[in-house]
DNA sequence: GTTAGCACTCTATCATGTTGAGTGCTAACA
DNA sequence: TGTTAGCACTCAACATGATAGAGTGCTAAC
């Protein structure tokens, strides 16, 4: 069976309509409000069809349709199109100008960029902190704080900084510190993880002299200074309780569910980088149910975008709510979020 | 009325049993199941005359009864003995076992133990990050990062460590790096925040010559760092989603403002800050339903320890649960966590 | 002071009936 | 051939009523 234009406008209502309450909606709703003039039973008729396409199903009997994960699939792939809301650009704008104002660090920004994704939309918001693709070493800064104990400061490209104090047997001079840095900074440089292999930590050991224990341990907070460890990414996630807006995703089991993997964050991960390489259009991916990679996000539909901050510095920002959320409201909300980011960090930096 | 020796047991056998079931307990239950032998007749009276004195109510006629706030109050104040249970000393030690070998850094070894608590006690968790009573400044450094970009690290009495990279006009050289590092240290190294007024920002800038922008932002940045702002205080939760397991707390309503508050974060700061200066018993404090400082928590209990790590060190750990929360278990939990917490940092720094 | 017994109350549950929304099918119509 | 009116049918949701069971308070006897 082929799917007709008027085909696709009935779709359309249903799930327009089925956005706004909730409910399956029946044949004579469509009648009544859509633009084409047909009556309930030839709604029915096309509704029929539309069953047996697998685009919409009766939960029972006697109840009107809603869309399947392939209808909202459709949807989104041939039906949406991406009209630039002026009031939602309006709105946005004016929760960014009290944004920019407060703004101080990094996290800050992403905290609140995930608390004004989460009450524009009212849905669930997360935002993980840019990855590092090119992890250069930039600096290494070395001090005394105690006797025993070296504060070790790694700064690598894009400004990322990371602390680590650690004990040393030796008791090292001001000269000795000043000499190691020069070493580290000299040999590590300019040097990405990769680069910096055994013949090198061999290398520097061996000029260290006596310090090798140093910077054995210096090594070691490089090491975890510049390490992309998935485990590490940072995620900040804002209404997470949204969730219980939606009566299809309220009962105790789903919600619970679901709300879990916004605490724990681990498993966002997973959706946070699932396609971080591959370039969609500007970025943009939607999973829709099933199509999630996380099983517990089942009932939910997920849309991600990925940013870009220039330095190699990348990240994921995404919105996740129910099955029926407004695509094209989350999808321009997403684009407005990452364009301000992109503003906000060329003012900055 | 008084409250004799047998009013108690009957009370604390109604306690016991509701914490168990969460449903309400009947005089034929009491009768059958606690160790005083009298029939369901008479533990009816004693009942009728609990519920009189305001420690137990019937949610409906012909229903068993349930504690009071005003209930549990006297249950904790003068029923609860903290025996050591070996039981739970037992598996809480295993987990930590695991716990120490994976440690890193405190933000780890706080999200960790936020997690055993929860998953030791099945109620959600909170652990605020240490506080800083004394805050003297221990040392600071500045670096080059890039031509106009400085790299400050502040070091503060506990071995906290705050950095701050910020754009200067001018372009130093590592001469004038090298003198204002001394200069800076000389000056305000052992000062606490309240030390360092507008005499010393003075003189500093004096001494600096040219360099006085560089000494502002630098003064900017140790504010920063040694603030003690409770807007800032870090708060690490775990196990949120445990409320789920209390029916009482589950419908969408409730769970929503709960788990709203765990989300938020900030509420929680009035919970974990409370009480900090006083002392009570250990620095435990127990608050039942309406008694707590957070409106949304009035059907819950909630337990807090404050913890102290030496150096000035302080923070909070607390348990949110049912009414009905084993308030034994949860002290003796929290208490080996603090012993834990005390060992672990004892150890490592 | 304790207990057995009884009348009473209230919730939870189940069966039953009713209503209304919505469907599918058929026959008539343009 | 596509559209529509009409009708029988289905099913969830709601209300009603009956029943069972848990638990109480009270009274009288021990």
């Amino acid at each position: 069976m082929e799917l007709d234009a008027r085909k696709k406008k009935i779709l359309n209502a249903i799930i327009r309509n089925y956005q706004e309450t909730g409910e399956p909606v029946g044949s004579r709703t469509i009648s009544k409000y859509s633009d084409l003039q047909l009556s309930s039973a030839t709604i029915r008729n096309e509704m029929s069809d539309l069953e047996e396409m697998g685009l919409i199903v009766q939960p029972h009997t006697s109840a009107g349709r809603i869309p399947t994960d392939k209808g909202y699939r459709l949807y989104v792939d041939q039906m949406l199109e991406t009209t630039d809301r002026e009031a939602g650009r309006q709105e946005l704008a004016e929760t960014s100008d009290f944004l920019i104002e407060r703004m101080d660090r990094m996290e800050r920004v992403l905290k609140q960029m995930a608390k004004v994704l989460a009450t524009n939309t009212n849905y669930a918001s997360m935002i993980s902190a840019p990855r590092y693709n090119r992890n250069k070493l930039k600096f290494i800064q070395l001090s005394r704080v105690e006797k025993h104990k070296i504060l070790a400061v790694v700064v690598v490209e894009g400004n990322l900084i990371k602390n680590s104090i650690f004990e040393v047997e030796e008791e090292l001079s001001e000269d000795d510190i000043l000499s190691l840095n020069l070493l580290l900074n000299t040999n590590l440089n300019g040097l990405t993880i990769e680069e910096i292999n055994l013949g090198i930590i061999t290398k520097l050991k061996e000029q260290a002299g006596s310090h090798t224990e140093v910077v054995g341990k210096v090594l070691d907070a490089v090491a975890e200074a510049i390490r992309t460890d998935d485990e590490e990414l940072q995620i900040y996630t804002s209404g997470a309780t949204n969730i219980f807006r939606y009566p299809e995703l309220s009962d105790s089991g789903k919600a619970k569910e679901i709300i879990q993997v916004f605490e724990e964050k681990q498993q966002l991960t997973n959706l946070l980088t699932d396609k971080l390489g591959e370039e969609g259009q500007q970025g943009i991916q939607v999973y829709i149910g099933n199509e999630t990679p996380v099983q517990s996000m089942k009932d939910c539909s997920v849309v991600t975008a990925t940013y870009d901050l220039g330095d190699g510095l990348q990240g994921t920002i995404g919105i996740v709510g129910p099955k029926r959320m407004d695509y094209e409201k989350v999808v321009s909300t997403l684009q407005k979020v990452m364009g301000q980011l992109d503003t906000m960090f060329k003012k900055e930096e």
